[in-house]
DNA sequence: CATAAATAATGAGTCATACTCAGTAAAACT
DNA sequence: AGTTTTACTGAGTATGACTCATTATTTATG
């Protein structure tokens, strides 16, 4: 009966799980009381602390949380046959729709960041979530799709900064998606593609191809 | 003697204020405590609070004092008589670099959006100094240089998503300034601008500009 | 210049709430 | 059934934002 106890006890953390990031989007961080989450979890006040030393630490769970589900979410929205052109708008639209569903939690996100004074730290799972982008890129690059003479990490905060932006933008004013958002964004990033691979010899396609392929342990590296 | 007392006054809330930007930047706003900001402007703790109602109220005042003071410093440091392209570079150098030096209050600017569980607040100041960017780009329309066809609104949350992104990311790394970004950005901007002007006739380049005007109306208004 | 009225400043005290811990209950062994 | 180990509880503590009765300073008035 081992097992059924630690599923008791994952449920437990479970509920306040759950509990903490319903009022942490109701009532902001600080808004919510400890005390009312251990009540909606079900559970009381000091049994919280025995899952989650701190409140600050309970904010990093239920962000990390998220942006793990988010991680899962995109995996399955793009599809794997498409166009790296069709997967960044997938993961685009995707990214967008879920931003400005789930606003409250990721304004909240900027929080789990800091800690008293402390330098802002990079969050373990934005990195991982990061990644579904980079993955796309990168085939691009293998492929001869586009080109690498940018790095990465900035291709990358052009699309995340302006998608985050833009949600941002458009909760404010309570509107509801743009995809001329994702249309102009990716329109920018025709930029990155090679020139023109069709209308250029075979020659020189297959010089592209190379060229990019040298360049993708820079990027590696770089990262 | 009323506007001696009266600058007194203007005085002590500006040391609460340096003092309040001052801890809030080395200690976080949770880090840092009122009685030490009171201290630090050689007041009594109580005093604070006839200048600032609430905490919140003080770190909403510090919010508000940066990004006044970044407007006043992008105005600067762009030179009227330069081309548009020329102009967004040295905001986006200017921003890049402000960002990067004042981070922390930066980061602490999404607090002052907040309220307990109210949705986020556009902050008036923000939107004041977004418009050093609205008036470049609309210059470079009326100009006839950029097209029209894009709302404003877009171009500039990837301009300033992409600039807050990139910032970020380098303090995060604990990397200096890095103009790739710029020139990275800037050269994604190039979608933007009225295509090979100087390759068509005469005829077509009034048109482009007229037409860029007739569309400037819609861009005005839609904000 | 003295004195009253008005305004500003003070800091000890209040209160809300994150967090603790001694005591209790439940589960797991023997 | 008893013992040990593990989990839970909620009254109590500590901290820090905020208040307000009292005191100090400035301004107004005769």
């Amino acid at each position: 009966m081992a097992d059924t106890q630690r599923q008791r006890l994952e449920a437990r953390e479970e509920a306040i799980l759950i509990a903490a990031t319903t009022l942490f989007g109701e009532s902001g961080v600080d808004g919510a009381r400890m005390a009312e989450i251990a009540k909606r979890a079900d559970v009381a006040e000091g049994t919280v602390y025995l899952y989650y030393k701190t409140k600050h630490d309970l904010l990093e769970a239920v962000v990390d949380r998220f942006w793990r589900e988010l991680t899962a979410g995109a995996r399955q929205a793009i599809t794997p046959s498409e166009t790296v052109s069709t997967q960044l708008r997938e993961l685009a639209t995707y990214h967008l729709t879920s931003l400005i569903d789930d606003f409250k939690i990721v304004d909240i996100t900027s929080r789990a960041r800091q800690w008293h004074g402390k330098p802002s730290r990079e969050l373990p799972q934005i990195r991982e979530y990061v990644r579904v982008f980079d993955d796309i890129i990168q085939r691009g690059i293998h492929s001869g799709e586009l080109e690498a003479s940018t790095p990465i990490w900035q291709i990358r905060d052009v699309f995340y900064g302006t998608l985050e932006h833009s949600a941002r933008t458009l909760v404010i004013r309570n509107q509801p998606i743009d995809m001329g958002v994702i249309d102009n964004l990716l329109g920018l990033f025709d930029q990155y593609r090679v020139v023109s691979l069709n209308d250029t010899d075979e020659q020189g396609s297959k010089q592209a191809v190379l060229q990019a392929q040298e360049k993708i342990e820079q990027q590696v590296s770089r990262w």
